[in-house]
DNA sequence: ATTGAAAGAGTCTCAGT
DNA sequence: ACTGAGACTCTTTCAAT
């Protein structure tokens, strides 16, 4: 696999550092990376403006703000071409924070946080079974996250 | 439902702030929520010292860094009590970013990100057949990712 | 494309409230 | 618990290479 991008070694190792890790310093990575801060600098600039970094987001423990239930929906569509729609009436449910067009199992894959199970019931009876196209679902709770990580970008350099 | 910890409205603005864009600076975070940079600072310090916060991550266009397929696996455990094993042994395979222990379809659920199909199908047959425990896996590809989000804290207050 | 230095902006601490 | 000010560090720009 090649790059598609103008992405060498150096970027990507300012992407391998900074995906554990975004509040590092361009000077401490810099340093780390054996170039200026000034370097690190214009490469992070060249990677947002070209799209390849989106931005960063805290990382938090939803449990310490009441959020104690984590769940995935496999959602069976009546036909494929209602997706868009479907997509477009899951958005506007808060607590569903991710959504794919999927191929295997399900047609459509969602990722629900809420704040007890209660809340969860609610959505999959009230909201999911008033949204035209959707056929069936099935909801697979998370009872423990064993790890969660950003990909290991340094082989592909 | 209640907070079990000492976190309030301030609080929970300003994750709810950084979770979208955890670069913003705390004086103009303070300036958004009517409170000085240093109280920001402050209770930012006490988040991360409660846990609540566990950090920053950088948000990736992996498809611009050569990751083209982005893949959920289901996985069937022979027998519950194997769960620990075959995580340490998923948690081997770089690929796979995230693991949940599950109740419904599966009894485990990952995440896995890979170059290309073959680099997954080649994850599928070689490591994960080997790994004692797994009595079979589902493949659920992701064509698209509609969107994804992080959760909307805001209401909780 | 990288560097080093200067200017500007932000963080972090602390005394005062 | 919050503020504002001072010391310090980091970001950002830019001339030179």
């Amino acid at each position: 696999m090649s790059q598609p991008l103008n992405i060498d070694k150096l970027d990507l190792q300012i992407i391998s550092e900074m995906s554990t890790d975004a509040s590092i310093s361009y000077a401490e990575l810099g340093k780390k990376l054996f170039v200026s801060g000034g370097t690190i600098h214009v490469r992070i600039k060249k990677l947002h403006e070209m799209g390849v970094i989106k931005g960063t987001r805290l990382q938090v423990n939803l449990r310490a703000i009441g959020y104690d239930v984590l769940a995935f929906i496999g959602i069976y569509l009546e036909k494929s071409s209602l997706y868009e729609n479907v997509a477009k009436q899951l958005l506007k449910i808060p607590q569903i924070v991710r959504l794919n067009y999927t191929t295997g199992s399900y047609s459509m894959f969602a990722e629900i946080i809420c704040k007890d199970s209660g809340e969860l019931r609610k959505i999959l009876q009230d909201d999911l079974q008033h949204i035209k196209g959707i056929e069936r679902t099935e909801t697979i709770i998370s009872l423990e996250e064993s790890f969660s990580r950003p990909i290991n970008v340094s082989e592909v350099v």
